[in-house]
DNA sequence: CGTTAGATTGAGCGCTATCAATTTTTGTGG
DNA sequence: CCACAAAAATTGATAGCGCTCAATCTAACG
């Protein structure tokens, strides 16, 4: 909770790009310097972006959790994506003229507005990390894809399962899971927007898992009590996070 | 039906990229030339590709449907992505050292096989054309995410009214739907593995959507009797198809 | 110590799943 | 061109998972 706080970029960003590439002293310098760029912060709830602006700037999470979401006319909410720290919310979005989607934060978020240029001169002068960030969005294209099966094809429990794991590892690999506790700033309807359900049944769901002694979770918190269990019940495979730094092997947790 | 033996590679991709940047000659001169790949052809229900294999060539479709799929332990298969001719089935996925998911053609496939460095070539020697693409994988990101809305938050008739009407403007787009009516090979086990219902509802679902005068599906074939009616059940917005060109504007059948 | 958002509980319903059979279409060989 | 086999579509009956509505309880916050 109180390292989220003391969560910067150079941390969070570098740390995930080096699963992707090995990145040189002088890569991890010019990701330090996109510190410069302007610091915002938005409040809980709020957005960042709505459905049919023109995105102008590439968003950088700093700190916080934000949500990428869809609404129907019917009022109907879907949670699409979820961005934890160092994360970028919209790295090529900005080419299409309008956004199809929200970006909303949920717990308090500080992001760094990185002007497009910046990150088409990071690309262009220091070619590894292009390549990691390419890579970066194509593990977010993978992530998507199991969400569609977790909502095409996994019940209830399930998708909390997969959910939950799936987050764990993502905060675990920037550091901030490494008790198996961290920091879940989603609500219940928040979690069942995510997953397609009611408010209520993701509430009587939770309560299962609690009680089988999967999960613990309480006040913006969440504790994996027993990740094997929780991981063959979500029937999860760690494959699609592509958590295996290339060159190297990974025994999946699956 | 028979217009679709007809559709070359030229007609399909480079029709689609214009949607995204005004090509030149040379651009499409350029584009011509993938044909000089090996064109595979794959029969119906065989994989193009499958999960765990190592992604060696970028493929293109020339002709048929494919469908992006994944599998759950317990049997059940979620289809995450549709393939018409001119789509790319994989245009980044190689980057990536194992595939997390399949790809299986639905009708008779036959495709381009390129090579990585061809790809790299074109879009170095012609960067408009790799704007377009690179345009053209946000688009199928985009896809995905409404994929996601519809499997988290519409019923069965909306989701088959909302893949009906989204594959009637991505096959008009390519030419092969002027009419209203066109190939739509998907079984009905296909639609469900698609919409993430069984197939039993499914057919009732269509049924329905029969009877109403929506639509007109036999042998392979879907018929749109009315788009309005069928746009206004859906749900559907145009926009995340982002059918307009750039600088253009174009009056939402929304 | 209100006020309010979020979590929890209860009861009843309905959309979709499941199981199982039958009919129709498609494809193939005689 | 017909007969047969296999795949796909269709129908019927029943069950259940998750939804809806509505109330209550709890925690967060100024």
């Amino acid at each position: 909770m109180e390292t989220s706080m003391t969560m910067t970029i150079d941390h969070a960003l570098g740390r995930k790009l080096e699963r992707f590439a090995r990145l040189s002293e002088e890569d991890h310098r010019a990701l330090r310097r996109l510190r410069e760029a302007p610091l915002r912060e938005v409040e809980p709830r709020a957005d960042l972006i709505a459905e049919g602006d023109e995105p102008a700037v590439v968003r950088l999470s700093e700190s916080g959790w934000a949500c990428r979401y869809k609404h129907l006319p019917n009022g109907r909410r879907q949670i699409v994506g979820l961005f934890v720290p160092g994360d970028f919310c919209d790295l090529n979005v900005y080419i299409l003229r309008h956004l199809d989607h929200s970006i909303g934060a949920i717990s308090k978020v500080r992001y760094y507005a990185l002007p497009p240029h910046m990150i088409e001169e990071l690309v262009h002068d220091r070619p590894r990390i292009g390549k990691a960030l390419l890579w970066n969005e194509l593990v977010q294209a993978s992530i998507q894809r199991e969400w569609l099966l977790t909502l095409g094809q996994r019940n209830a429990r399930e998708r909390l399962a997969n959910l939950f794991v799936e987050m764990f590892h993502r905060v675990r690999s920037i550091g901030l899971a490494g008790d198996g506790k961290f920091e879940f700033p989603l609500t219940q309807t928040d979690l069942a927007d995510t997953t397609g359900m009611t408010p209520v049944h993701t509430n009587r769901t939770i309560q299962e898992l609690r009680q089988e002694g999967l999960i613990d979770m309480d006040r913006r918190h969440l504790g994996i009590c027993d990740l094997a269990a929780l991981s063959r019940l979500a029937m999860f495979n760690a494959g699609y996070l592509h958590l295996d730094r290339e060159g190297e092997t990974l025994d999946a947790a699956n």
